[in-house]
DNA sequence: CCTGACTGCCC
DNA sequence: ATTCTGC
DNA sequence: GCAGAATGGGCAGTCAGG
């Protein structure tokens, strides 16, 4: 087949570009493979008819999602919506974002791309911001709901055959780049999936994706388990290959893979979503001169409250309803849902500042090889443990519940705890290496099956009878600690520290 | 039942 | 966890 | 030098198929 020639040349060349990220050449204009298919002829159905441009006019100077490059004030939330007002956004809009996003290296540029997206959405139909949120930052739900895809390359392989009618060898094939004598995985997924789709010859249009019906069929995908459940899942992304076209296949199988790659993470996310509601509320405020939220200001606030709660299917809403600067009342911390490492530093002030510069005095702690954890304990006695990226572990350490009772003291009513949980020998009162720990069983773990006996080790609190420690200095949440737990030998100590101004104490770790 | 392929999450 | 990149 | 993004090794859990 010479279409498949044209196509490996294609994704072999795109491959290096992405590999290094220079000199990368634009998605949309380096698929020659894409062309045949071009929108301009396509009067094939009336839905385009009806609807029309999703798509921008190749034939005139001005590409629609250039609008999207543009700085701050300058963008017009209305030119760039090819949608009607509360319409569901188009997938490709999305997805179109991603493509520029892709050219950029910079994280300025990238941020101001995708807060644009943001405050499209938000201007046009704001209903659809939580998916665009979601999908931005390449999520599908919060991370101690422990919902997974169950989705990687190999069954994306399958369901991307099954769905453009290739073999799956083929597929393989191309994804795999000669190097040397060697043959490596270095070929990409999403790649292959576009030039598939567009040198598939399409009898008729399915109707077009919408950013919504994407992130439903995912959380649809999530949700499928026990029997038969790869198929199903495998039917859910073959709905969306079948339907994606022009740049649509390539996001949708990254998305999948959660290996964007485009330099668009989700601290970009959030800063994005932060400034793109200081220029909607810049907007909507205007007539009543309220006061205008600089949108670094807002960018701080966004990550602050996620660090607090990071879930966005409370922020999203509560941020178009109240706006950003009421955003922190609105989202507070709560016990039982994970807390963000960042916020569990000391605020950067001049003391931070002097210890650095003086080193007069510094702590230091023990480097503990485990696994971070932190502890939630409720008001009425229940138990919630996570890990260090919030999800739930509290199934992997029956263990560490039993033994907060022994530890806590009685005074204590709620708290939160940071802390590393250590595989450990009580014979030989002795840690054992990360290496031990991690062949512990994960899941549903019960008392009676445990092989690899733990210590946990705290070292910060951030919470502690009904009292946010989150702002407090490290001194103060230290002895917070120290009066609030009792030491249990071979299963609670606190974390080994040193303050002091001398260096040579600062080798053991 | 057991085995192998696959996936996600820890560091 | 480590390595790489833009600022 | 820093912050954010991308990537790697090694393990248990899940599912499919003999």
């Amino acid at each position: 087949m010479s279409s498949d020639r044209t196509v490996t040349d294609v994704l072999m060349g795109a491959a290096r570009a992405a590999a290094t990220k220079k000199n990368r050449l634009s998605s949309a204009s380096q698929s020659p493979a894409q062309a045949p298919s071009s929108p301009a002829k396509k009067p094939k159905t009336l839905e385009d008819s009806v609807v029309s441009s999703d798509e921008p006019k190749k034939s005139g100077a001005t590409d629609p999602f250039l609008e999207l490059k543009k700085k701050g004030s300058d963008f017009d939330p209305r030119a760039a919506a090819n949608w009607k007002d509360g319409e569901p956004v188009p997938f490709l809009f999305f997805a179109r974002a991603l493509d520029l996003i892709s050219n950029e290296s910079g994280r300025i540029a990238i941020t101001d791309i995708i807060c644009n997206v943001f405050r499209t959405v938000m201007a046009a139909t704001p209903d659809d911001l939580l998916p665009t949120v979601y999908l931005s930052a390449n999520r599908i739900a919060p991370p101690h709901e422990g919902i997974e895809l169950g989705i990687g390359d190999a069954s994306l392989v399958k369901a991307l055959a099954e769905a453009y009618g290739r073999k799956e060898e083929h597929v393989n094939k191309q994804l795999q780049v000669e190097c040397g004598s060697m043959w490596q995985e270095l070929g990409d997924l999403g790649l292959v999936a576009k030039a598939s789709r567009s040198s598939q010859r399409v009898l008729y249009k399915p109707q077009r994706l919408t950013i919504a019906k994407v992130f439903h069929t995912f959380r649809a995908i999530a949700k499928e388990s026990g029997k038969d459940s790869q198929d199903k899942k495998r039917n859910h992304i073959k709905s969306l290959l079948v339907a994606a076209n022009d740049c649509e296949p390539l996001y949708i199988i990254r998305l999948l893979q959660s290996k964007m790659r485009i330099g668009l993470a989700e601290k970009t996310v959030l800063v994005a979503l932060g400034q793109a509601s200081a220029y909607t509320e810049v907007l909507r405020a205007a007539s009543s001169k309220a006061q205008v939220p600089p949108s670094d200001e807002a960018a701080k606030i966004i990550k602050q409250v996620y660090s607090v709660l990071p879930d966005y299917g409370k922020i999203v809403p509560a941020l178009l309803r109240v706006g950003v600067l009421k955003l922190s009342e609105a989202c507070n911390f709560s016990l039982g849902v994970p807390v963000g490492p960042m916020l569990a530093k000391p605020t950067k002030s001049v003391s931070e500042i002097l210890d650095k510069f003086q080193g007069i005095e510094f702590t230091c702690e023990y480097k503990y090889d485990g696994e971070r954890a932190q502890i939630h304990y409720m008001e009425d006695g229940s138990i919630e443990i996570y890990s260090r990226n919030a999800e739930r572990n509290t199934g992997k350490y029956p263990d560490v519940v039993s033994s907060v009772s022994r530890f806590k003291r009685p005074a204590v009513s709620s708290f939160v705890l940071d802390c590393e949980i250590v595989a450990y020998d009580r014979e030989k009162k002795k840690i054992l290496p990360f290496q031990v720990l991690s062949t512990r069983a994960r899941k549903g773990v019960i008392l009676s099956d445990i092989k690899v006996a733990v210590c946990t080790f705290a070292f910060d609190i951030l919470y502690i009878n009904g009292r946010p420690l989150l702002h407090e200095q490290l001194k103060v949440r230290r002895e917070e600690l120290y009066k609030s737990f009792d030491e249990e030998p071979g299963e609670f100590y606190f974390a080994t520290s040193i303050t002091s101004n001398d260096l040579k104490k600062y080798r053991s770790s």
